[in-house]
DNA sequence: TACTACATTTAGTAAATACTAAACGTACAT
DNA sequence: ATGTACGTTTAGTATTTACTAAATGTAGTA
């Protein structure tokens, strides 16, 4: 009945499901990666298919985005021609990994335009007082961006962002 | 020409809006950010307008929301019913109010909806070896959201998440 | 009281995004 | 080489989200 299996899955693919939703990503996403997720083994597509209502080449598209950052890999059984795909259970491995990805992204793009910003007004210094104030506001904001960077590239060097990596942090802020 | 200083400003408030966009919030919230930080003085709504070229009832409720985030402060003029707006210059300050602002979220509650599954499943057990790995699964899920919250509490308790704050976190992940 | 200067809400539109259905490509099996 | 079983791409649709224009609300001022 309403304890079931089948039905403890699909509330956890459910909130899942919102949870991917809330950080932007597509829902879909989140129900693909709860459904392997919550699978003790590797599933394929055409299950992914069962499991989760999409169509194949929707889960063909998501399922590229999640191996990209890590949250899924790709197996193959020999003398089977399907792909099979296992969720990735270490979410401190996870983590690093979609860092990783962040970092040849439209994101880093953007944030070297703050440099370049800072860069241009150097090269082409007017002295007035606006353009002192712009170009202190400008060079906070790299700063700080600088101070992110720095953060997410330690995070991304650790051998494993375990419990243990977390606590230490925790002790420090104290 | 090419590097007056509305030039600069309006480079400036592009990169930001990618980066309002990137992070999965409307462009329109990164241009009127980016106007208010650099603007020496508050401004008020219809400068914001004519700033940005949004009109003013996107404004009112992207501020609104940049506001809830304390990404903004509202202020007033004594004898003038306007209100003016200015930004937060201080990000480290902006990222703890953001993550106050998520605690009460939907976030919160699609978080909850992990804790409740699990609950579920010890309240109606079943000896099965499915049933095994999938409440191990839910539960190590369940104890990474809890590591995470508890960090975010721990920044949010601080005065400051200032430089020296992240040069001891840095340190501490060497 | 009514007028003015503003902010907010609402209803509708434009644009972006997630998704479907079906065509296409590819590699293995016969 | 042809057929089959799969994955991928494409073209189109539905849904969501950002935004506009205009109506409405509100407080201060004459």
């Amino acid at each position: 009945m309403s304890h079931s299996l089948p039905t403890i899955k699909k509330d956890f693919t459910e909130g899942l499901s919102q949870i991917s939703r809330f950080w932007g990503f597509p829902k879909g996403m989140g129900a693909i990666f709860a459904v392997l997720y919550l699978s003790p083994t590797p599933l394929s597509l055409d299950e992914i298919v069962r499991e989760t209502g999409l169509t194949k080449g929707a889960i063909s598209t998501e399922i590229r985005a999640l191996a990209r950052m890590g949250l899924v890999h790709r197996s193959s059984k020999l003398g089977d021609r399907r792909d099979y795909y296992e969720a990735e259970a270490d979410f401190y491995a996870a983590i690093r990994s979609i860092l990783k990805e962040r970092q040849n992204s439209e994101f880093d793009r953007a944030i070297r335009s703050v440099k370049d910003t800072l860069k241009t007004m150097e090269d082409h210094w007017v002295e007035d007082e606006e353009w002192n104030f712009v170009y202190e506001r400008v060079q906070a904001l790299q700063s700080f961006f600088d101070a992110i960077d720095n953060l997410t590239k330690a995070v991304v060097r650790l051998e494993s962002l375990g419990f243990s990596n977390v606590t230490k942090i925790l002790g420090v802020l104290k």
